[in-house]
Formats: C-alpha cells, structure tokens, sequence
DNA sequence: GCCACGGCGGCAACGGGTTGCCATGTATTG
DNA sequence: CAATACATGGCAACCCGTTGCCGCCGTGGC
C-alpha cells in the first residue's frame, strides 16, 4: 500500500482535482455536470483523478446556484401503521431511481406536528408527498404554492391527487356479500375526519341503492383494534350478519370482540376489512378485505412528483385513480337464514373465550 | 388584507431582511444564529421584520460554511417489518426534539443498495444510524471514518452500538419453558448472517447448560412466516415440545404449519418467539415472545449519535445494551408428559385444517 | 490570404448565510 | 479626566460548485 494509510484530512473539494488535473475548477465543474462542453479527453484525465483522490460532487453547494436538492420529502400519518411501508417503499424505489433521495417525516397523527416538520423542510426539498394528510384544505394549498405537492389518498382542489378507487373496492366487496346471501350490511366508521372514511360510506350507501341491500353506519370508532373491540360491543345491541370496516385494524378488533362474545364469524357474522394489511392473514380466521396497491400508490404519486420538479404541469384535474381488488379468505361465509338459533359450538364458547387473552399487552 | 395577495416571487433573504430591518445582512445572520452577539432590541427587530417577510432561514447555504446540516441518515433493512416502524419513530422523534431531520433510506434487504445509498447521503448529513446494517463490519468501519456512525442491533467493534440484551432475553425465555417443565428447546435459526441470530443461538446454548436442559438447532430459515412453515415441516422428523424461534414472524409461520398438520400449539408445541410484533397479539394462540423495546432503540441511537455530532467522542467500549422483557401470552404450556398419544380434539384437527386458508395471498 | 465559426477552457460573479476582525460608541475604572 | 473594557454593528472573505461570457486557437470556406 502506497501513502493511502491516513484518510483525507478535508473534504476534497473541485479545487483540489483541478490542481491534480491542472485544469481550472469550472473545467472539472462542467466535466461532471455538463461532460458534452469539455474535451472527452479532459474529461477522463477529470474523472481518474477524481476518483483517485475520492472526489464527489456535493449535492449542497450545488443546490445553492441550482434550487435543486434531488431530495423529496415524504410525510406520512403514523408511521406505525403498516399501511404506509408499502407507500414509503414505492416511493422510495421510483425516487432512488432517478436519484433522489427521500426525507421521510412521520406526523404522528398530528396537524401540528406535521405542518411544523414540514416548514423546516420545505426549503430543504424539491418537491413533497403527502400521504393521508392531517392537515386542512387551505394549508395543503399553501404549501403546493411555494413547492410542487402531490397529495395521496385524499382528493384536495387544485392540487395533484393520487388516490385509490374507494368506490369500486366497496362495491365489491358488498357485491361479494350480497352475493352471501346478505341483505344488509353496517359499515363501521372509522375517524370523522379520514377522508376515505368518508368516501368509502358515501360509496357504500350508493352500493347499496343500486344492489338492493340495506346500509347504516355506527360510530366513529378509533382506527384501531380496540376501535374494533369497542365498536363489537356497540354491534351486540343491534346486530348484524355483514359488516363493512373501515380498516383491517378496526376489522380485527371486530373479530375478536364478537369472538369473545361468543359470536361465530363468519358463521354469525360476515365482516370485510380495508387494506389487505399482513395481519389480515394472520388473523382467525383470515380476513377478507379489499387489497389497496401500496406500492403502486407510493410509486405513481412519486413519479407524478419528480415529473413535475422536472418542469411538467402536474395535472391537477381528477384525481389519479389506482385500482384496487378484493381478497377473499374466511372471514365472511353465507348468511345463516336460522341466524338467532344458537348452534352446539357457541355454547362452548364461553368456556373457551374465558381462556382469550386478556386485552393485550404490546 | 393588504397588498399580500401575491405570494412572494423569489425566496426571502437575509438581505432583503437586511435591508427592511435597516441593518446589515451580517446582524441579521447573528440575530438567529447568534442572538446573544446582538442587542436585545435589534434582534427583536429583526425578528419581527422577518416574520412579517416570511424569512426562513435555509439551511444549505448554511451548511456550506458550517458543514451541519442538522440532518441525520437512518438507515433500515428493510421497511416492510413491522419491527422497524417503532425504531424509526424513535429516532424521528429524538431527532425532530433538536430540530434535526431524519433522512430515512430502506436498503432492501441488500448490501449494494445499502452502500449505494449512504454513499449518496453521506455528504448531507451530519451522522448516521445503521439499523441491522447488512454491510460488512469493514464497510461500516470505513464510513465510521468519515461521519459519526451509531450502529443499532449488532456489535462493530470501534464503532459504537446500541443493542437489546437478547442473552438475558433468550435465558427469560428458557427459563419459563423450563419451568413449564420443557427440558430441551429446539432453536429455529433465521439468516445465517444476521448478528441477532448468531448471539441468540449462543445465548440459548449458555442458558442451556446453566438450567439444565438440552438445546438443538435446525435451520437456518427465512426469517418469514413462510421460513417458519418450513421450519414446521422440519420439525415433524425430529418432533419438539418446545421450539424459541429466531423471530415472531417464523414464529408464526411455525403456529401455522404446525397446525395445519394437526399438531397442537401450546398442547404439544409450546413456541417462543422473538421481538413482540403486533401481530403476536394478532395470531391464535397469542404468542410468547421476549419483547424488544423498539422505541427505545431509536431514540437512544440517535441520542448517542446527536452528542457526537455535537463534538463528543462516542464510546466505542461495550454497546449500549437495552433491557428486554419476556411476554407471556397463549403459545406456551406445561409440557404434556403423556406427548404422543392423540387427544380427543387432534382427531378433529384434520378436518379443521382442511378448511385453513391456502399458502397465502399478500 | 482573410474571415467566420466552432470547440474548448478560463475568469469571475453568483447563491445565501457565517464569521474573523475592526470601528465606533458607551460604560467602567483608576 | 484619561485610559481601558465592553457592547454592538459593519466589512469582507469564505464555503464550493455553477454558469454567462469572453478569448484563444485551429479548421474550413471563399
């Protein structure tokens, strides 16, 4: 090994290869950034000594003269809903392919804390995605005006959208149910200010219409599984033999409350989750739920992102609308016509849910 | 309103600032970076001037002379297991309380992608995290040279770490089992270059011969639920009573497979699994696993990393060790001295499984 | 042989804060 | 009252890569 042993004492800067190279500083500027404007021969001898001497290009002082960062700011809800690990890796993916690099800022489920993140890092970032954002309309608005913004499952006024198609996946999955044989179906509700909350009951109750089944709606109930718990109980007054949730969460709550309750699903009630999360086949029995396309959704409302820092308009007519599918596992079977009747396995159950566990640590 | 209408055209400056304020855009610097090297009322001034403007200090140009950019990377192995979102949340909320930005990159599971990543990053941030850093101990050593390095879940040696005490975490766990009267635990590995996996077979064997009961290992296997149902399939040669799983998701692929061939769990299996995930809580039977305090992690590798970057020198003796705890919940039981010989309920069991959902979707 | 043109490289300014050093004015001290 | 110390603000250089513009030189056209 030649002299190598110590590292590099200070950055190694243009300066630095262009004294090795003899060339001016702009020279080894250009042969970087703009290769066609400087002699291929030049060039090279640039690039050898720069990687002899470990030179890279930084990208800080570089945004200084071009306001561009190749960096974009991905906010997302609650990082421990495993919702968004699908969406922060298709974003993630499609930006490190065109060599961006994502600050991923969680907001906590907070309006507040997201908006003061996303202030520090907006002059930091090119562009940002919001997935499921907590803040209001108006600051949304804002924020797209002072940089390119691409809002995801939420459709916002002028600015890009990406959502998923709410509509079609409740019409499945109240296809599916009717199909069952189930003439009526409650939707759980999830949180008031969720706008897929809001679409999914709006395209349930128009589901409904056009296929003949009865809807109603109880809550709001928390997104979660104890929202689902809380929400079974809420069911023992007014049952019911098909249920919508608003989420897979609030679905396995559901399951486990009615369970402890000694209520059979799917043979007493049918019920349909959101999001096809891995927990849904996990759960006893497996889940049928309507599959959204995470990845997808991070990956189109990223493309859609960097398509606009590069200068494209960035479409801000109807939203972009992804697909979604239903999955069918065991969670939601024929309606039992002789519903009330108790059968022999529910009489075992109390002894058995007297063995559940109690309402869980983690 | 006033004339405000139009949102500013070009970001506001110190100098426009400067100029407003009637001072020079170095005070203006001072006022924010500095205020003590200012008059109180000039700085208020200032300020009030600013806010009114909508100046934010930007912290590229910043950077340039200070080289911090009060950004930090933290890098993660792979965003699609649930263990990472409370080490992420962590460290983000750590760093976000000193007004630091978390630059998060997902390595996918690989070394290059990994490398690539950080060697694209590291000229923009102040420090790194390595969560379960897929990278050689010469690779990460290296960048260690360059930027402060915390790794998380693993032990570098001259580079500091922070791990959870999986030797106390594996010897809580063989102790319960052998106090349900388990006298020999079967290991089920997970990656054969995973640090976690190596230190907890290890643990296991010491825990082993201090309590007395026997230890095998088989594997390694994926560390997935699917890695865990073939680990099942293994384990009907050589049969278990008690089985500690290298983490919750095999765990659960182990729950699974064996069930599906009419094997009890906990009747004749009694499972342990590693890490507390949700979905722990999720399976039937609940499982029994050494929790590990993820949140925790998080914050205190990126504590240590924010006090080297703010010029201390980072311990590079032990690694900072966690506490874990062992939680209790449906997968273990009292080992069935009469094992072997069919209960009543495992001659339904084929029927049953039958009806178990097929390899899969998601 | 003269002019036009294109290829290539250098000069210098720029972007937006930061900071060492100095100048001024005021307060403190002997 | 002179001398010194301190508080405060300005000047100008600096961080490092980018880019507009100019100049030099070689080539080709007429």
């Amino acid at each position: 090994m030649p002299d190598h042993t110590r590292p590099p004492e200070k950055r190694v800067t243009i300066y630095d290869v262009a004294v090795e190279a003899d060339v001016s500083p702009s020279t080894v500027s250009r042969a970087f950034s703009r290769p066609s404007r400087v002699n291929s021969e030049t060039a090279e001898r640039i690039r050898q000594v720069a990687e002899r001497l470990g030179y890279r290009t930084s990208p800080l002082p570089r945004a200084l003269t071009t306001s561009r960062t190749r960096m974009i700011a991905l906010v997302i809800a609650d990082i421990t809903n495993p919702v968004y690990a699908g969406i922060v890796r298709g974003a993630q993916e499609t930006a490190m392919h065109d060599e961006y690099t994502t600050v991923l800022i969680d907001a906590q489920e907070s309006d507040r804390v997201e908006r003061a993140a996303i202030e520090r890092t907006m002059s930091t970032v090119d562009g940002i995605v919001l997935a499921s954002s907590r803040m209001s309309d108006s600051a949304i608005r804002m924020f797209a005006k002072q940089r390119p913004v691409v809002v995801l499952n939420r459709a916002v006024a002028d600015v890009p959208c990406v959502v998923t198609d709410n509509p079609r996946g409740v019409r499945r999955a109240a296809e599916h149910l009717g199909e069952l044989g189930h003439d009526h179906i409650t939707y759980v509700a999830g949180p008031q200010a969720s706008w897929p909350n809001g679409i999914r009951w709006r395209s349930l109750l128009e589901a409904g219409m056009e296929l003949e089944i009865k809807v109603r709606q109880i809550g709001p109930f928390s997104p979660t599984i104890e929202g689902g718990e809380r929400a079974a109980e809420e069911l023992r007054a007014r049952p019911a033999t098909a249920v919508l949730a608003f989420n897979d969460q609030m679905a396995i709550g559901l399951i486990r409350g009615l369970t402890r309750m000694g209520v059979d699903v799917p043979g007493d009630v049918s019920i349909v989750g959101f999001d096809n999360t891995l927990a849904a086949d996990i759960v006893t029995p497996g889940l049928t739920t309507v599959a959204a396309p995470f990845y997808a959704e991070g990956s189109a409302a990223t493309r859609h992102l960097l398509t606009m820092i590069e200068g494209a308009p960035g479409h801000t007519g109807r939203p972009m609308v992804l697909p979604v599918r239903l999955v069918v596992r065991h969670s939601t079977a024929a309606r039992d016509r002789k519903a009330g009747r108790p059968r022999p396995w529910v009489r075992q159950r109390p002894a058995l849910a007297a063995s559940l566990p109690p309402p869980s640590e983690q």
